[in-house]
DNA sequence: GAATCAAATAAGTTTTCGCTTATCTATCGC
DNA sequence: GCGATAGATAAGCGAAAACTTATTTGATTC
């Protein structure tokens, strides 16, 4: 797992909506699969680089295999955007919104 | 400038690098060159990708082309990231950093 | 204007990526 | 064990991405 895997695990734009439905609730491959119009083995592939990414964790229940978004990989992301907060406007809403958050 | 064109433009491990430089002060495509082992249109590709992702913003000096981190493109990675705040663990010092960065 | 240098663009080639179909593995219920 | 179902893996194909060399654009200096 390093900042490479990650950048490019999400550079995919169907890889992001299948993180982004597992950020609802955890899921097992075929209710992903539901809606977006992708065939059984892309999804699997989908998962397995996202997966390898860290920003997904798989757990197998019985016959199906469960997803869950992994925050390792999340985290990561932070880190690295971390690096840059000299660069970061001061007033961005998504960040006033994360103080508050982190606050408590 | 959306999402996608940001996260494909760092999943390019040279375009990070780039990027990584810029972050310690603006600078030429030339001089940016140095060091990566890079030819100059790559150079000039890769920039345009950046910039065209608003990581990148460009400000030409007579002949030379000084490049810097654009604000923009982080900031859309911060919103981003925030919608998954929800899963983020409590205690990774980038945060507790970042936090008392802002705090001030 | 001519020569020079920084950077962008054009065109072509090679590598990587995301998909497909086909097959395999694992777990279930009978 | 057998058939059915969830998911992973294999192999191959077409499209996109990253590179190359060659050329062009823009700004400078003489």
């Amino acid at each position: 797992m390093n900042d490479d895997d990650i950048f490019r695990a999400l550079g995919d734009p169907t890889r992001r909506a299948i993180f982004e439905k597992l950020a609802g609730g955890a899921m097992n491959a075929s209710a992903l699969r539901e809606g977006m119009g992708i065939s059984q083995p892309a999804m699997s592939q989908h998962l397995a680089v996202l997966r390898n990414a860290s920003l997904l964790r798989e757990e197998r229940q019985g016959r199906f295999v469960n997803y869950e978004v992994d925050p390792d990989g999340l985290a990561r992301i932070a880190g690295w955007l971390a690096k840059y907060r000299a660069y970061w406007p001061a007033r961005i809403d998504a960040l006033k919104d994360l103080l508050k958050d982190m606050d408590q």
